[in-house]
DNA sequence: ATAGATATTGAGATGCAATCTCATCTTGAC
DNA sequence: GTCAAGATGAGATTGCATCTCAATATCTAT
């Protein structure tokens, strides 16, 4: 019998929680605010144990990114910012039977997908453009010298 | 200046030869076939600068996996085997402007999608039908005892 | 309520990929 | 050839993730 332990519930409050898809790490320290003792193992734990029942899904965002970790279940897709890694969930279905496609295309025996889409977040957005500018400046003033 | 020397280019040959998508690990491994005094650290090293220079990408293909390293620049799409990691290129483009539509709708600047596509390789799959089978008749057996 | 079986926990050890450091070596320009 | 910039690789280090195992908590049957 799989058990309902004040661990376990912490971690999915944490989860549900949290719309900025965690990672692991993160998850533990935000457990770690409300079960002060509880160690990484159990979180970790926790978290496949979450998966496997369907609790929540690990996602692989950004390249070479630790896995993160979404209570929303149901098919999405995500935008993500390559520059600070904030990641939204977003709607961009495909075509029915698209799947179905793909599937008899390839061999495999496709049940999911999602669609990723990268570039940058706002604010990311702003930082870069200002930094442009200030480095052209400056090598006008670099010129100049 | 940047200098083509012999590690590089082993690394990159090893790159554009491989169509399954390696780990940082398996190249390593691959590119000492070659040059078995290479260290981990150029090899590491080499391919950020490959990915740097627009000539190799990264993915991150299944979950909480490793980084996975790709020659093939050109947008594509990818189809993964949830059991064995395999994966392989397709094209599953999104109509023309819908980049531009997610842009608007979520206020990123979006440059870049892929879709991914999970699911069972042929070979996984036939493993698993066969293992499938396998339980069915062993508790046909133990309910017999 | 109690005993015994089963499940869970957390500290610490371990594994492993990835990065960093730095002395040494290579290369290209002059 | 000389020199400066660039590149290399052994080994140390970091940091995430997993495993081990003794201690603890929880369930079930009586």
């Amino acid at each position: 019998m799989l058990r309902v332990t004040p661990q376990r519930q912490a971690v999915l409050d944490v989860l549900i929680a949290a719309h900025d898809h965690p990672t692991a790490a993160q998850v533990f320290d935000r457990v770690r605010g409300q079960q002060p003792g509880i160690g990484a193992a159990t979180v970790y734990r926790t978290l496949s144990l979450l998966v496997a029942a369907g609790q929540a899904r690990v996602l692989s965002l950004g390249e070479g990114a630790s896995a993160r970790y979404d209570a929303n279940v149901s098919r999405h897709d995500h935008v993500l910012c390559v520059d600070c890694g904030a990641a939204m969930d977003v709607e961009a279905p495909l075509p029915v039977g698209a799947l179905a496609d793909m599937s008899s295309r390839t061999g495999y025996d496709l049940t999911e997908y999602d669609v990723q889409f990268r570039g940058r977040c706002p604010s990311c957005d702003r930082l870069a453009h200002r930094l442009q500018k200030q480095s052209k400046s400056n090598e006008k003033r670099n010129r100049s010298v």
